[in-house]
RNA sequence: GGGCCUGUAGCUCAGAUGGUUAGAGCGCACGCCUGAUAAGCGUGAGGUCAGUAGUUCAAUUCUACUCAGGCCCA
């Protein structure tokens, strides 16, 4: 028995079930195992951090992923899926800060390093139980049990391995560069960190006046957003290029008082500015100024005006502020010009006690207090706040400030013409992606800011010797040439201590004794998005393990992860990559976009506009949040999501499909079909099945090219249209009498045959996007019929494509276009479709003469009509009308096209039938002969003399709406049953239940259920048709046309 | 400020190597069906294809600019 669903569907509960079977049967493991070894197809998975519960858009990388890796074993490749987790970083060490109450770095030294990265390795699995769960819930398959782990020894082995490698051929340097630096976590960040961060805040925007030395009342106007870096400041900078203007001005005591600004930038000053001189910024060079604060001596020339080519007049006054410790442009031109660098500001960015009004004051806390200073001594000419976008940290949200430090680096940019180069050999979809975003940030790479001062991560294992000497340690057998020093300062080689963890504090503690000196480790941590990086071959352990496996599994042959990791993991594997491979790290990515709430607006906590994929997955299934989210629009678009359209993806084609099946079962069960029979070979099925299995097997090759080329959308589209259209809504309604019919025949056997095919053809191409419905309708199939030796769909191949007749589809094409025309007919003169209706007429292009010929019995059958007749173009009554060819007479004729094309719409018949005999025609335009050819014009049928028509995409349709009394009484005896059919269902009838049936009703509706009653009574399964009173059985009175009349049947 | 993407019906999305009737689904209106039925189907009304200028015989499609939104970078 095809298994029947009694209830209302509940995609959750079946889901659930499914989920069982998959486990307790091991299919995800078969699906790899039964794969052939050689035809491997690589994935890498990005590692999640599992310290913050998986949301929504979660579900959508992952749901990519899974889609992707599905279709490919559904191909016959062997793709294995090794799950992994990003364990190091700030992240995990904020939450941990958190948890313990602790508020800065020395309190965490204070706490106990080693505790507290006990306490971070602990929090980083936080939510992996969330995880885990949403992984499995949405039938994410990657091997979970086999995960890597970034914080393990191994791992760190081989990302040391990596480094060595680096290292050793110079690529590793210390260097000293402004970084942006967050105060709270003490840590600079990359780059890539930075883009994270970006948020639009309000900043002060200030105008200060600097006195100009040996200048009576003159100033330079200058503009700053970070007050705080004012007492830091050594020199302005100007443009040489650029218009200055000395202005005069006068204060609240209308005393005069002068300031220079670029003259583009006057538009800051009040009215009634007057210019009293002009210069370049070349004359500006050189002037002094006095000093705004003198907190901090200095031991260089400073204080005078300086070029950069920085320098715009886009903003600010045109003069630009320098304190060279806190600036990428200032720290350059600083060096240029030997400028000193002022520092006062400690690692937790508070002002140290040089500054005495503001020690210990957090710089941002100090900014009004140093605007109030200005303002107090007359300095400040202008105080506004600016709303723009600044780095924040990408985890705690502090603003960033930028800071000179001494910092180890990765020389990134020595390589990065390669890096441009092998980007060329990946597909990114979609590509604008690769070639603009991931392309420009290549071409404008930095050198990788690689140290981290933070605790919990992997530490850089470079071993520093008093004078500077230094090496790399690429191993733990090289480690073990090292001494551990215990706490009370006993030496044990590291060969003989027992276990040995590669993080802080212990790797601290071993020291390398070689050639008479000492080598300690340089403390620094390493970017974890290094760690993330090296995923390709630390989930191996290699080089130490599984070198094959490697190399077999090098470069990925996909990856999907969303556009933030731009300058992230697509970066940092793209970087180790290429330098330690010479090879792109992948073949392949898909990249996607954010999800958006129905309104477009960003998905964020504060909004409370967060949706919990867990619900949504209880409430809708698994499959439908799938079938959505990457049907909606294309992955790189961005996704509005909104629930009712998830219920519509339910309840349209997973609906029509469960439906479909259950329509199968439901009489495969009373005919005990279990497909033992001989296959009908394709000729020998009736037209409307080779219809169905040849737009099959269209769709079979077009969802494999469209998943072949990474468009799942396109691909779930498809299948969506031909379930729902084609095979619901045209094959299955069109052919539901032959699965009635009592006896089993060939017939009766191919319609039963094809609907099963289908059937089963759709699970398995649905099977990578929708894993869980097409495991149920393939099981449910397969379980009785035993066609195919596969327990899951997932364990079965691609289906073959078979014969396609394409004129048949084309022919079935046009019989749907006229239906729906006629349809369109009768609506519009009220004729249901319940009222017989003599004729129509069709007039169609030569052509497809043919195809409404064969195609006539379907048409007369959807339309209610008795008769066909199809119109010769040629024939008198049909007036033809002539439609300009623009794409031929555009170029042929240029300006004058509009006038050929009016004369072509105006050809007269004769005209007309010269061109279709295929004659050039001669016409007369603004006194020239034009000769029109007959490629030029597209001749249709128009209109049939005396009837009203209907035309589209070139068909032309009229119907008789004349209606005879014979027409009418078929009407009514229709009507009747319809009357009936209602009552057998309202009276709970079983739709195999015999009746009788009595009428009681006028003369006129007598005759005519007499004259129609053997079709009555098949129609209705009625074994009587009486006349007369209705006193038993179930009675209900029905106006049938304009008839009253009352019925009673009776279950027989 | 720079880069990339997007703007098509009330909503979500298709589409067009430039060719004169721009398509679906939802929603809406009207109707149908009742042997897949706590479903299903049909018909219809909805569009200056964001705006402006240019190239062209012809632009919603190509180009430039503008506006709006998003993302990324400064």
């Amino acid at each position: 028995m095809y298994k029947q669903y009694s209830d209302k569907i509940k995609y959750s509960e079946i889901e659930k079930r499914i989920l069982e079977f998959w486990e307790e049967n091991k299919i995800f493991e078969k699906s790899i195992e039964t794969r052939d070894p050689k035809k491997n197809f690589t994935f890498y998975e990005g590692p999640p951090t599992a310290n913050g519960r998986p949301g929504i858009h979660h579900v959508m990388a992952r749901t990519i992923k899974d889609i992707i890796c599905r279709y490919k074993t559904l191909q016959g490749y062997r793709v294995n899926r090794k799950a992994g987790w990003d364990t190091h970083g700030l992240p995990v060490e904020i939450e941990v800060e958190k948890e313990l109450g602790i508020k800065t770095k020395d309190e965490i030294v204070l706490y106990g390093v080693e505790k507290f990265n006990q306490a971070c390795k602990n929090s980083v699995f936080t939510y992996v139980k969330d995880w885990n769960e949403l992984t499995r819930r949405i039938g994410y398959w990657i091997n979970l049990d086999d995960a890597y782990i970034t914080c393990t020894n191994e791992y760190i082995e081989s990302v040391w391995w990596s480094l060595k490698k680096f290292f050793d051929e110079g690529y590793i340097y210390k260097g000293f560069k402004i970084q942006p630096y967050c105060t709270r976590c003490e840590t600079p960040l990359s780059s890539h960190e930075l883009s994270l961060g970006y948020q639009d805040v309000k900043d002060p925007s200030i105008y200060v006046a600097v006195k100009i030395k040996n200048q009576p009342d003159t100033f330079f106007l200058v503009w700053t957003t970070t007050p705080w870096t004012l007492i830091s400041n050594v020199a302005l900078a100007v443009n040489k290029d650029v218009d200055y203007v000395k202005v005069k001005l006068l204060d609240e005591n209308k005393t005069p008082y002068y300031l220079i600004l670029a003259e583009a930038r006057t538009v800051v000053l009040p009215q009634g500015f007057e210019v009293v001189e002009k210069y370049k910024g070349q004359d500006l060079l050189g002037w002094e100024y006095e000093r705004l604060f003198d907190y901090v001596p200095v031991d260089k020339k400073a204080f005078y005006v300086i070029e950069g080519d920085f320098v715009t007049t886009e903003d600010g006054s045109g003069i630009v502020h320098i304190a060279p410790a806190f600036g990428e442009d200032d720290y350059q031109v600083g060096k240029k010009y030997d400028l000193p660098l002022i520092n006062p500001v400690d690692k937790s960015g508070r002002f140290n006690e040089l500054i005495t009004d503001f020690k210990s004051m957090h710089v941002k806390e100090a900014d009004p207090h140093i605007i109030q200073n200005l303002k107090s001594r007359k300095l400040l000419f202008k105080k506004e706040t600016i709303e723009h976008s600044y780095p924040h940290c990408w985890r705690c949200k502090s603003p960033l400030l930028y800071y000179a430090r001494e910092s180890w680096y990765i020389a990134t940019t020595k390589y990065v013409d390669m890096m441009i180069e092998l980007n060329k050999q990946i597909n990114w979809y979609p590509p604008e992606v690769g070639k603009g975003r991931f392309g420009n940030w290549l071409e404008e790479n930095k050198d990788w800011a690689l140290s981290r001062d933070r605790f919990w991560g992997t530490p850089l294992p470079i071993w520093v010797s008093e004078d500077g000497d230094m090496f790399a340690i690429g191993s733990i057998e090289e480690l073990k040439e090292g001494y551990f020093l215990t706490d009370d300062g006993k030496k044990i080689p590291v060969s003989e201590l027992t276990d040995l963890d590669l993080h802080k504090p212990y790797v601290d503690k071993i020291i390398f004794e070689k050639n008479g000196k000492v080598y300690r480790r340089t403390p620094e941590l390493i970017d974890v998005w290094y760690d993330s990086g090296s995923m390709p071959f630390a989930q191996f352990h290699y080089p130490f393990e599984n070198k094959e496996v490697f190399e077999q599994n090098y470069p990925a042959d996909f990856i999907a992860e969303g556009i933030d990791q731009t300058r992230g993991w697509f970066y940092s594997l793209h970087a180790i990559g290429t330098f330690l491979f010479k090879k792109p790290a992948y073949k392949n990515v898909i990249v996607n976009e954010l999800i958006l709430d129905k309104e477009g607006k960003k998905m964020s906590k504060s909004l409370g506009n967060t949706v919990d994929p867990f619900e949504i997955v209880e409430k809708y299934g698994a499959d439908t949040t799938r079938w959505y989210l990457v049907s909606n629009s294309p992955p790189w678009k961005a996704t509005l999501f909104n629930e009712d359209d998830l219920f519509d993806v339910q309840r349209k084609f997973f609906g029509t499909l469960i439906n479909t099946y259950a329509f199968f079962a439901l009489y495969a069960n009373l005919d005990g079909f279990k497909y033992e029979e001989d296959e009908i070979p394709f000729e020998k099925r009736p037209e409307i099945d080779k219809w169905i299995l040849s737009a099959l097997n269209v769709l079979i090759k077009e969802v494999k090219e469209y998943f072949d080329d990474y468009d799942i959308t396109k691909a779930a589209r498809a299948i969506s249209e031909f379930t729902i259209e084609q095979l619901s809504n045209w094959y299955v309604r069109r052919n539901r009498r032959r699965f009635w019919k009592s006896e089993m025949n060939a017939d009766k056997i191919s319609a039963y045959q094809t609907l099963y095919h289908c059937l089963i053809t759709i699970a398995k191409l649905s099977s990578p996007i929708a894993p869980f419905i097409s495991e149920e309708i393939y099981r449910c199939l397969n379980s009785v019929t035993n066609k195919e030796p596969y327990e899951s769909v997932h364990l079965s191949l691609y289906p073959e494509v078979g014969p396609i007749d394409e004129q048949l589809l084309h022919k079935m094409e046009v019989a749907q276009k006229i239906v729906s025309i006629v349809r369109s007919i009768r609506s519009k003169n009220n004729l249901k479709v319940r009222q017989p209706l003599q004729k129509m007429l069709v007039v169609v292009k030569k052509e497809d003469q043919d195809s409404v010929r064969e195609m006539e019995q379907v048409i007369l059958e959807e339309v209610n009509v008795k008769e066909l007749q199809l119109l010769d173009t040629d024939s008198d009554i049909v007036i033809k009308k002539a439609k300009p060819n623009f794409k031929s007479i555009g170029p042929k004729f240029g300006k004058k096209v509009n006038l050929v094309a009016n004369a072509i719409r105006n050809l007269d018949g004769n005209q007309i039938k010269q061109i279709e005999s295929g004659q050039n025609i001669i016409l007369q335009i603004e006194g020239e002969n034009l000769e029109i050819t007959p490629s030029d014009v597209e001749v249709f049928g128009e209109e049939i003399k005396g009837w009203i028509v209907e035309s589209e995409d070139g068909i032309t349709v009229s119907l008789d709406t004349n209606l005879t009394p014979e027409l009418i009484e078929e009407g009514l005896a229709r009507e009747f049953i319809n009357r009936v059919q209602n009552m057998r269902k309202d009276a709970d009838f079983e739709v195999s239940d015999r009746i009788s049936i009595m009428v009681e009703g006028s003369e006129n509706l007598q005759k005519a259920i007499s004259k129609m009653k053997s079709y009555i009574m098949q129609e209705t399964l009625a074994e009587e048709l009486e006349f007369g009173k209705c006193d038993s059985g179930f009675v209900q009175e029905w106006k049938v046309g304009s008839e009253e009349c009352k019925i009673s049947i009776t279950k027989k």
